[in-house]
DNA sequence: AGGGAGGGTCGAAGCGCTTCGACTTCTGTT
DNA sequence: AACAGAAGTCGAAGCGCTTCGACCCTCCCT
C-alpha cells in the first residue's frame, strides 16, 4: 500500500507538504507542487479513506437514503441515484446507498459514526419519520421532494403545481374544454403524497382560470383498473377530449385501450403525460409530456449539499420549472 | 461526539475492553459485557467509521459498481442494488454506489484508498475493461453476470440457458410445435451479451431435442419495431402458436398488438416471458414467465462477498435455477 | 502444595492522514 | 541597511479505534 510518506520521500519533501499539495490549503511553490504531483502519479497514490476521514474530520461521502416505500418509481429512483453518484464524484465525493428499511435509525447511525458528510433523502413523505432527526444531527441534509412543512429544510423538487397547470393550459390552448386527470393510485392521495396533491391543485386552478371542466380520477396501476376507469370517464363526460396522465404504469394500457375503442390519438382525444422523457418517447404513441427531470433533481441535490458543505449561500427551496415537450399525442380539439 | 473512551469510562472499564465487547474477539465476562452494552446503548454510541477503518484495516463497506452501459434495465438494476444494500446491512456492511462512468479507474481508486472491503460488479460485459484489474487489487470481487472467461472469478447469475430451455419445454409440453423467440435488440446480440446468447443457446437446444421449430427474432424495444416484427413472424410462419419474449420493453406492445389482430392469448397463441415477476404479474394479461430474480441475485452476491471476506469456502459460480410460474398467458396449442 | 492453563482485563503502540505552530527564506519597504 | 510580512516548508501532535503483549486471577491437575 502506498502511503503519503512514500510519496513525500520520492518527491524529497515532508508528508505535510504532500498533504498541502493535495488540499491546496497552503501555498506551495510551483516546482515543489509539480514534483509532488509527479510522485503521486508515478506511485498511483490514493489517500487512505479511513485515515483521511479520521484526521480531516470529513469522510468525503454523501449518504443517499432511499424512500421508506420502494414499491414504485424504481426507474426514476435509479436515475436520480445515478445522477447523484456521478455528480458527487465531480465534487470529490462518493455515495453511500442506504435503503429505507433501516428507517430513522440509519440517519442516527450515519451521523454518529461520521460515515457521511451530508445526507440526501429521496422521495420524502409528508410526515416523514426521519425529518425530526435532521435537526439533531451534525451533517446537513437535502431533501428530494417536499414534506408537509419544509421550514428550515433544504428541498429540491419539480414544481408539480406548475406542471399540472402547464398540462391543462396546453390542452386549453388547443381548444379542449372537457378534460380528465388520470392520477396515481387512490392510496397515494389518501396518504397526501406531496407531488400528487400539488399536481392536482395546480391543474384545478388552471382549469378554473381557463374555463375548462376537469375530472380527477385516481387510478390503480393495472390494465384492468385503467379499462374500468376509461369507461367511467366517457360515461360520465362523453364530451371529454383531453387527458392528463400522471401514472407511469397506466400509460401504455391507456393507449392500448383507446386504440381498441377506436378513439384516435390525437385526432379524437389528446393525451398529455407527466412522466420521464424516456417513457414518453418510447410509448406506442410519442407522448406530449412534462418531463420528470430525475437526473436534474439528483444533480441539484448534490449541488445544494456541496453548497452547504462549503459554507456557500443558497436558497432552501429549489423548485424546477416544468418543461412541456409537444409530441404526437396532443392536437386541436375535434369540432 | 461520543467516543469509545466515554463508553468505557461510564462502564468502568478500559477502551480496549469495549472494543472487545464490540468485536467479540476476546472473551469478556457476562457481567462486564452487559455493563458495556448498557453504556453503549445509553450513550447512543456508534464507532467512528474512519477510525475503525484505519485501525482495523477494514472499512465495513462493499462497493457496488454499476454497469458501464446504463441505457437499460434500470428497474432491474435498482432492485439488485436495493437487495445488495439491505443484505449488506444484515452483515454489518454499508454500500458505496459507483457509476460505470469512472470505468476501470474506479476499481483502482477504491482499492488503493481502501474505501471498500470488497467489490460487486453489476452486469459485467463479456470483455469488461474492469476485469483484468480485479487480479491486481486486494479487495475480493464478485460479479453479477458472467464474462466471456469466468475463470478465477466469482460470479452470480441466473442460469439463462436453462431459462431459455424451460420456456421452450413449457410450450412443447402444451403441444406447441412452432414457436418464436422475441429477443433483445439486435445490438445486444451483436456485442455478444452473455445472458442473451445463453438464453438463445438453451432455447435452441431444447427446441431441437423436443422437436419444436423455433424462430429467433431480435427486436428493438419500441412499439413500432414490435409491430413490424409480429407481422414478419406470422408471414414467415403462419403456424406459430407460441412466443417466448425476452425483452421487457416490448411485452405490453406485443400483447396490445395481439389483441388488435384478434389473436386471443392464450387460446390462439401462448406467450411466455423472461422478465421480473412484477412485469409479468402487472401486464395486461398475467404472463406465464420465468422470473428474473433481481433481489435474489443481489442477496447472493453479498453472501458470496461475505463468504470470501470471512475466509469461508464457496463455489465460484453461483447459477440460479430458473423458476417458471404458470399464469394466464399460456395454454394448450390450438388444434 | 506447586505449576500450568486459560479467562478476563488493561496499557500502549500504532493505523495514515491533517493541521498547527514554528522556522527559514525571500520580497518590498522605508 | 534594516525590517515587516509573505511565501514555502517541516516536525509533531493528534483524530478514535484495534490489537498485541502483559498481567493478574482462578481453577484444575499431578
Amino acid at each position: 500500500m502506498v502511503t503519503i510518506a512514500e510519496v513525500a520521500r520520492r518527491a524529497g519533501v515532508s508528508p505535510s507538504t504532500v498533504s498541502y499539495v493535495l488540499s491546496g490549503k497552503r501555498a506551495i511553490s510551483t516546482e515543489t507542487r509539480e514534483r509532488v504531483r509527479r510522485s503521486i502519479h508515478e506511485l498511483g497514490y490514493h489517500p487512505n479513506a479511513g485515515a483521511r476521514a479520521l484526521a480531516g474530520n470529513r469522510s468525503h461521502v454523501i449518504a443517499l437514503m432511499m424512500p421508506l416505500r420502494t414499491d414504485m418509481y424504481l426507474p426514476v429512483m435509479m436515475e436520480i441515484a445515478l445522477a447523484v453518484a456521478t455528480t458527487a464524484r465531480t465534487h470529490g465525493y462518493d455515495v453511500l446507498l442506504l435503503t429505507g428499511e433501516e428507517g430513522a435509525a440509519a440517519v442516527r447511525r450515519i451521523a454518529d459514526s461520521a460515515s457521511a458528510d451530508a445526507l440526501i433523502l429521496m422521495d420524502v413523505e409528508l410526515d416523514d419519520e426521519r425529518l425530526p432527526l435532521l435537526d439533531e444531527i451534525a451533517p446537513p441534509a437535502v431533501l428530494i421532494g417536499q414534506p408537509a412543512d419544509p421550514a428550515g429544510l433544504t428541498c429540491v423538487d419539480l414544481d408539480f403545481a406548475a406542471a399540472g397547470a402547464r398540462c391543462v393550459a396546453h390542452l386549453a390552448e388547443l381548444g379542449h374544454r372537457e378534460i380528465a386527470l388520470i392520477g396515481e393510485a387512490p392510496a397515494v392521495y389518501a396518504r397526501h403524497t406531496g407531488f400528487a396533491e400539488r399536481t392536482l391543485q395546480g391543474a384545478r386552478a388552471a382549469a378554473r382560470e381557463l374555463g375548462v371542466r376537469m375530472l380527477h380520477r385516481p387510478t390503480e396501476g393495472s390494465y384492468d383498473a385503467m379499462a374500468a376507469q376509461i369507461t367511467r370517464i366517457f360515461d360520465e363526460r362523453p364530451g371529454t377530449t383531453g387527458l392528463v396522465v400522471q401514472n407511469e404504469a397506466v400509460v401504455e394500457p391507456l393507449l392500448s385501450l383507446l386504440r381498441q375503442q377506436g378513439r384516435a390519438v390525437p385526432e379524437d382525444i389528446s393525451v398529455v403525460a407527466i412522466c420521464p422523457e424516456q417513457v414518453a418517447a418510447q410509448a406506442s404513441v410519442r407522448l406530449t409530456s412534462v418531463a420528470l427531470p430525475a437526473q436534474e433533481m439528483g444533480r441539484r441535490a448534490v449541488e445544494r449539499v456541496v453548497d452547504r458543505l462549503e459554507g456557500r449561500e443558497h436558497r432552501p427551496l429549489d423548485l424546477l420549472a416544468p418543461h412541456l415537450t409537444d409530441r404526437a399525442s396532443s392536437g386541436p380539439a375535434p369540432v
